[in-house]
DNA sequence: AATGAATGAGTTTTCATTCAT
DNA sequence: AATGAATGAAAACTCATTCAT
């Protein structure tokens, strides 16, 4: 609930850094310290009064930026009345998300941001606790069916929102494609409605 | 009973060799050849008599991998009559890969067999090529719902199979969860059932 | 004086090869023995049926491309009747070596075959043994300066011929030149007449 | 007194490794990184700060010898009034570098600094620089013979040279000779008199 | 005699991390 | 606090040579 401390400024070019490599189509596992402090600004030696180790840097960067990409949509989300509105809002966040990234750069984007965090604990402060947020509010609300657990509801929302994502990044280069990104967006909130509330 | 051209015996065990290492958690971009060959009982030169680099011996070991899954199923799945059924195998599949791969090589495995392939073109020996095939015999046999394009349902099952494995994942560390990795099937088979078929 | 045992046909493929992949500009250091086998049609095993080791096979193969050279303009000049025009022979070697040799395979040509021999002893079949019979003879004939030893004569004459493959060769890429490989031929030749004949 | 931009203490380091290994009659081709750096004290990884590649490094390396050698002897030049006073002076060069060099380098030694020179472009720097810039003043003195080309000339010294360095060496093992080093540097200028001035 | 698959010692090169300034 | 020169452990890859067939 709290905002987070403020950020010095080398740690915030470091995160900037990453996320611009990343952009530009860079395997975050081939992403040198050089290259992140030389785009950040800073002497190759800064990095290290901040953190640990590189693990660690990269580590702090992505998850800034899940936190950042959560924080852009929770005021979006917030004025939403209903449970569908807010997974709308979701939607637009991968919209987003997927525009801003170009061709080359989109398995890494996904597998960093998207595919990864699946495994991953620590989920408060990013989409999924975000989405965790939403299922919470909608089931004090009544909206969803009772029968179904707060956890499937979830995974069937993660679920859509991958198909979303994949078949955007993969319809991007594929212009033969059977239906729009806005077409299947149609699709995936009318199938939620269907299956999951009341 | 023979499927494929005859490897070679130092390729197999190159190809047995990696995937015993991923299963053993190992990330797929850290594996060194030396171990491949060691394990594999080869001379490290003998590696590069058979592939030009690393990264080609790793590319190769994987599709080959792959392959043998979407092979281990293809009869299953083709005696059934059902799409449902069919798709069934799949999660089958799924059960059968979450329970010999440990925890700790689960993200990685799911990134190489699950997520990369999303990006690939080339699909057609793997499972990605196997659920298109299902799709396709559904269509003819007027299994599915005329509205929606072959590509939409492809997707919707994929992040069906992707969750089901994260699920199964999870789960195995959670022990408080609220449903079963069996319940969760049951639902996602029913929400595949009411979204997609007629 | 006595011919070389016939060379077995392999050995002679691998002669060959060598001076093939000279004139392709090949650096002789570079060379692999499975190149040189591949060229020469023959497994990778057979040349350690000949040679104890590759720098012995590369040793004998220049060895060989020598004492044919040598033997390329033996019966030419011995057909000559004056010191000058035996000289004039060996001017004409120069000049059809040269012309066969690419200007990338030039350097590595000239060392191998010009510059290096300067340093080594064993010289009776090659074209310094030819020069040094043709200074015998001449100084028998009366044809050269009393008082110049025949050893400065030798190193006189090979001056000269450096010279001239320096400047074919030079001469060859810079078309603006100041003077034609024949005139330089020419100067020499006279400088010859006048430095060292009676 | 200062002649060059100042040379970082470890690049020097790293040009003087090379030297030596050179003086002590390795071959430039062998040298390895490994022993270069130890030589010079530093760091395996140093020498890749400094330069993009083990085959950089070298050419350098002989750059900067190539020049301090044309420097050591362009004061001494200068202060000749003759043509032949200042060829005189490169002989000197010779014995020099003769003097310093083991038997077994001097074969590589002769290849890197007399022949390899012959075939490249840019030569204002080193020892055929100076010797083009001799020519040109004994031109423009009127020292020359006039239907000679520069370029003859140039090539006429730089072999009288060669030949000079080769014998110098090879008579070095060769006690048995007919003359020696000087009397046929005594031989040489008298020719280069002959044939090429006034 | 001829082969070529197998080998592993030997090299270059990379880059995270340290530390003196 | 900031730096970046220096490091060396680690890794990919090469290729002459061997030897079982």
């Amino acid at each position: 609930m709290k905002k987070e401390e403020k950020l010095s400024p080398k740690v915030e070019a470091l995160y900037k850094a990453v996320m611009e490599l990343l952009l530009e189509g860079r395997e975050i596992r081939k992403i040198k310290v050089s290259e992140m402090t030389e785009r950040a600004g800073i002497g190759k030696g800064t990095a290290y009064e901040y953190f640990a180790s590189r693990e660690e840097l990269l580590l702090h960067a992505l998850e800034y930026q899940k936190r950042a990409w959560a924080e852009s949509v929770r005021g979006e989300v917030s004025r939403c009345e209903t449970f569908l509105g807010k997974v709308s809002c979701l939607f637009d966040l991968v919209d987003r998300i997927v525009e801003t990234v170009k061709r080359e750069a989109m398995e890494e984007m996904c597998n960093v941001f998207f595919f990864s965090p699946i495994f991953q604990r620590k989920r408060e402060c990013d989409v999924s606790g975000l989405l965790h947020e939403i299922v919470g509010e909608a089931r004090r609300g009544g909206e969803l069916r009772e029968e179904l657990p707060d956890e499937y509801i979830g995974l069937a929302l993660s679920s859509r929102l991958i198909l979303y994502v994949s078949f955007c990044v993969t319809a991007a280069d594929e212009a033969r494609s059977a239906c729009t990104p806005m077409q299947v967006r149609e699709y995936l909130l009318n199938s939620i409605k269907m299956e999951l509330t009341v």
